[in-house]
DNA sequence: AACAACGTCAACCGCGACATC
DNA sequence: CGATGTCGCGGTTGACGTTGT
């Protein structure tokens, strides 16, 4: 292989930009335009390639570029991006003006990863990948690496009790106890996660069958292997959670009970994807953007995980567009998410939200 | 103070997609 | 239709700074 064909032809510099190199560079390209970026260098007398001279002003020259740290509604939308989006870094960082792909899988390898690696419950995982009947190896794979849809961890030990995505909200707790961020009291700062997971009732409860929707059994679930029922009519069999009068009366309860448990994100967008009829009700509780992106743009079955999923441009501008019509302030705040309010998961310790 | 371990991030590498010849 | 050139992407590497012992 070696090196790209443009290196080939004559002898080139590798290694860190110099600031002399630096000024060629951005003299030439703010004066003529990149154009074609194989004869950059010899026009703007660089002894470097042309891919190199691209990713330098792509990644660090350009005049658009945010520096500094990110945000927490930053790392909340990364985070959300992600768990639709996979490792298209790309396509991310399109949503995050001034930021490149480099720059955001960077954040994400190195800080993001680490602060969702700490929300893990092993537990949790294993059992995840023994009751995931499709490729369980795979999926075993994606959560070491953790390169995997976060929403994966969606996962509900209480069944009365409403639920955030704990690893997007979670990553956004985590930045507020960053000394370089202070949580607003004026919601200047914004917290996507909880516009994207509006604290309303989502999912059905077992002490109130009369809240099951019928859409729900539509959509494959997942219990924890590890759950403890917390209900009298609750029992564990085969590692799913059975409810003792499911099919008793199917008119009360609902054909669904048997397996009755939170789904992940991801499956939530994969049920309704494929064109499963779930309710307008459901849908309405469901991430606005969720909603929207599936009611507008289906996807053929067969894809399980949001990396497999093939999104179209038209579903990228159909995300950027929601996206950037999202208001910058909810009524939600970082104090009620700090105080324990929305984030109840008993598998994940307050004190492991602590970088 | 010295060293190791760790974290960050700029840069490189290889590959696939696409355009042109 | 295949060869070649170019671009863009994601994974990986390695230099460098920071922190811990």
């Amino acid at each position: 292989m070696g090196h790209h064909s443009c290196c080939n032809k004559q002898k080139v510099k590798r290694g860190l930009w110099s600031p002399e190199e630096d000024e060629k560079l951005i003299n030439y390209v703010t004066t003529y335009g990149h154009g074609c970026w194989s004869s950059v260098p010899r026009l703007a007398g660089l002894q470097r390639c042309g891919k190199s001279c691209r990713l330098r002003w792509i990644n660090y020259l350009r005049p658009d570029l945010k520096r500094g740290s990110f945000s927490p509604q930053e790392a909340a939308l990364i985070v959300e991006l992600h768990s639709i989006l996979g490792n298209r870094w790309a396509q991310i960082a399109k949503h995050l003006p001034g930021r490149t792909d480099n720059e955001v899988k960077n954040f994400w390898n190195s800080s993001i990863k680490k602060r969702l690696a700490s929300l893990v419950d092993v537990p949790a995982l294993a059992s995840l990948v023994d009751v995931h009947n499709s490729k369980p190896s795979e999926e075993a794979a994606d959560f070491v690496s953790l390169n995997v849809n976060p929403n994966a961890f969606i996962l509900s030990d209480q069944r009365d009790q409403l639920y955030l995505s704990p690893s997007a909200s979670s990553v956004l707790q985590s930045f507020s106890h960053d000394t370089d961020f202070k949580p607003n009291p004026s919601n200047e700062n914004v917290d996507l996660i909880h516009h994207h997971f509006p604290i309303t009732p989502m999912f059905p409860t077992l002490s109130n069958p009369a809240s099951f929707d019928p859409s729900w059994p539509l959509i494959p679930f997942v219990t924890p292997k590890h759950h403890v029922p917390n209900s009298s009519n609750e029992v564990v069999q085969d590692d799913k959670l059975v409810n003792p009068t499911a099919g008793l009366n199917p008119y009360e309860y609902g054909p669904f009970m048997a397996t009755q448990t939170v789904p992940k994100l991801c499956e939530i967008l994969q049920g309704n994807l494929c064109n499963m009829p779930l309710t307008s009700i459901s849908l309405e509780n469901i991430d606005p953007l969720i909603s929207k992106l599936s009611s507008c743009f289906p996807i053929s079955a067969g894809s399980s995980y949001s990396h497999d999923m093939h999104v179209a441009p038209k579903q990228m501008d159909f995300i950027d567009a929601i996206i950037t019509s999202m208001p910058l302030s909810s009524s939600s705040s970082l104090s009620a998410l700090s105080s324990g309010q929305y984030i109840t998961n008993p598998t994940l310790p307050s004190s492991s939200w602590d970088p």
